[in-house]
DNA sequence: GCCGTTTTCGGCCCGACTGTTTTCAGTCG
């Protein structure tokens, strides 16, 4: 896959080309970051685009015309880009390492590099010591400490922190602020709002008249660490979790253009200002402007969108996927919500490495409001987590059926299990325990080195079987720990719609699998999903909403998903599928 | 360098904040 390589190569020159100054350079330099995010982020292999399609295919990717598509053209025959290489003869800078730190951009780095010899973190870190920098044009004192300020922070920089971490966070902070008095409102943008998977800061917009006082309030918060900007109407402190958190206080005629603002995605924005542009409008943070520039004031985000002639789309599907053209045609589905959900199809016990009982367990679902609740333990191959063989499922069901006969009803537990899809795609447990389940979910945990035909055959296979309700965590990515292994998702959907399998989004933080942009490439087939949060403790259930919000994302309606039916209906789907 | 309902030339988002300035440049989002 070359398309990471062929990113960091246009990152690179947009930083050279900009700070060269010529008529166009900014723009030039534009265009090539544009590239840069376009191949960075694209879901195919280029090289297989250009093998298919040749440059023709490549200008159809957008930001990439004839110019950029003969640099990628160039590179993936020749390995190299001519250009390029020279830009980095003339400069030989890790730009990659150095733009990271807080306070160096494009054009310091090159004046560092240019007077001191700078090229990465270690010659920086020498440079500082040294005390270099305070003496250079255009820096001082006190750039030369947030520098070396910088440089501790990107060490320590965990890099972008999971939506489990930040979101508690993010609204732990609009409680406090709601509760000083000192804010009429307060409330939670960026990709926090659009509950993307990980955060790289977070975003808070407050309305208020006190906003010295709020800002004080808010960077005298416990967990900050340190401030970073300071303003009246910004504030950006570094918070204790490993992130930053950004509060705007906004005036109360721009508040709705402000949170359409600062949701984002940034991708979404530039599509709908060029939309409102279009329709004679202007839009930006402060609101929409009609053709004399006159203010058009007190919209919330409804407003805005309806007088660009659009429907109003949810905060998780802002991502420029081709929302702004369904929302145009007034065609936004109903998506999924939290309160849709009626069970949890993949829970443990203390039985395997869950830690609490399936009392516990069945007392908060019916605290959470469940009809119903499927317990799934481990199958013996599992070892590790204690997997359970068939006589000990015998027994245990006989258990979870005494509770249910004590539960009369008020909650029903499903019989199931987390069986193991074996390295040869068969079944942990025999078909004869298997039979005796309600909701049998299968999953893939050992033997990941696989090619993609075998992983795809593999678990094809099991759920071939007829004795698979649900495909857990289907690609067996941990963020920022684990790779998916890979498989043909496409596929694996196919076999799933045959045998009515539900696919999982494992709503589990680290997990969340399916995520958003698999989840949109397997909903093209009849295939139903189940959002489930593979607890193994009581309150693991309450990862229910990143779950939600990631098949929001995908752009799920409460329609295709098996555990937002009522349980008489869902049993209907988990026995239809015994007998295909 | 890209792009097109103002289309093959001429726009392309821009404001807040900070530090080093003495009216502005660089960075960030």
């Amino acid at each position: 896959m070359e398309n990471k390589r062929i990113s960091e190569i246009f990152e690179e020159m947009s930083n050279i080309i900009g700070i060269e100054k010529t008529s166009t350079s900014n723009f030039e330099s534009r265009a090539y970051k544009r590239a840069a995010l376009t191949i960075g982020t694209l879901q195919q292999d280029i090289s297989d685009i250009y093998k298919q399609g040749g440059i023709k295919a490549l200008m159809e990717l957008p930001g990439i015309g004839k110019g950029l598509a003969e640099k990628i053209s160039e590179y993936l025959t020749t390995g190299h880009i001519k250009e390029y290489d020279e830009l980095k003869k003339k400069y030989p800078i890790d730009f990659t390492s150095l733009l990271s730190i807080e306070g160096i951009g494009p054009k310091k780095a090159i004046e560092l590099y240019e007077k001191l010899g700078v090229t990465d973190i270690p010659t920086l870190k020498d440079a500082l010591e040294k005390h270099k920098l305070k003496d250079l044009q255009g820096f001082g004192e006190k750039s030369e400490s947030e520098i070396a300020k910088g440089v501790t922070l990107a060490e320590s920089n965990k890099g972008r922190i999971l939506l489990s971490e930040g979101l508690p966070e993010a609204e732990k902070i609009i409680s406090i602020l709601k509760g000083s008095n000192l804010v009429k409102e307060a409330v939670i943008a960026g990709s926090t709002r659009r509950m993307r998977e990980t955060l790289g800061d977070l975003d808070i917009l407050a309305l208020s008249d006190n906003k010295t006082e709020v800002m004080d309030l808010f960077s005298k918060m416990a967990d900050v660490t340190s401030i970073i900007v300071k303003g009246p109407t910004k504030t950006t402190v570094a918070l204790n979790i490993g992130t930053t958190c950004d509060l705007r206080v906004i005036d109360p005629d721009s508040f709705g253009a402000a949170l359409q603002y600062f949701t984002g995605s940034r991708d979404h924005n530039i599509k709908v200002r060029t939309i409102a542009v279009r329709k004679g409008y202007k839009l930006n943070e402060y609101g929409l402007f009609g053709r004399s520039d006159q203010l058009i004031s007190k919209l919330n985000e409804k407003d805005i969108y309806e007088k660009l002639g659009m429907s109003y789309i949810p905060p998780e599907m802002r991502e420029n996927r081709g929302e702004i053209e369904l929302a145009e045609k007034g065609q936004i589905p109903d998506l999924l919500e939290l309160k849709d959900i009626k069970g949890d199809l993949h829970t443990h016990t203390k039985e395997t490495d869950g830690i609490n009982t399936m009392e516990q367990m069945a007392d908060y679902a019916m605290r959470k409001g469940y009809e119903y609740i499927a317990t799934t333990n481990h199958t013996k191959s599992l070892k590790v987590a204690h997997g359970m063989d068939d006589k000990q499922f015998e027994e245990y069901f006989s258990k979870v059926d005494e509770l249910n006969d004590r539960l009369k009803g008020k909650l029903t537990i499903l019989k199931g299990a987390e069986v193991d899809i074996l390295k040869d795609g068969s079944l942990d447990l025999l078909d004869k325990t298997l039979e005796s389940m309600d909701c049998v979910v299968a999953a893939v945990h050992s033997s990941t080195n696989m090619t993609e035909e075998q992983m795809t055959s593999r678990i094809v296979k099991a759920i071939g079987s007829n004795q698979v309700n649900v495909l857990a965590h289907p690609t067996g990515r941990l963020i920022n720990e684990r790779e998916p292994y890979p498989v043909n998702l496409p596929k694996v959907a196919e076999a799933c719609a045959d045998m009515r399998t539900m696919l999982e989004i494992n709503a589990s933080p680290q997990r969340l699998d399916l995520n958003d942009t698999n989840i949109l490439l397997t909903s093209k087939y009849p295939v139903i999903y189940s959002v489930n949060t593979d607890a193994h403790s009581t309150i693991h259930m309450d990862f229910m909403r990143y779950g939600v919000g990631t098949a929001r994302r995908g752009w799920l309606t409460k329609e295709r998903v098996a555990n937002s039916l009522p349980l008489n209906k869902l049993r209907e789907i988990l026995k239809k599928q015994k007998n295909v």
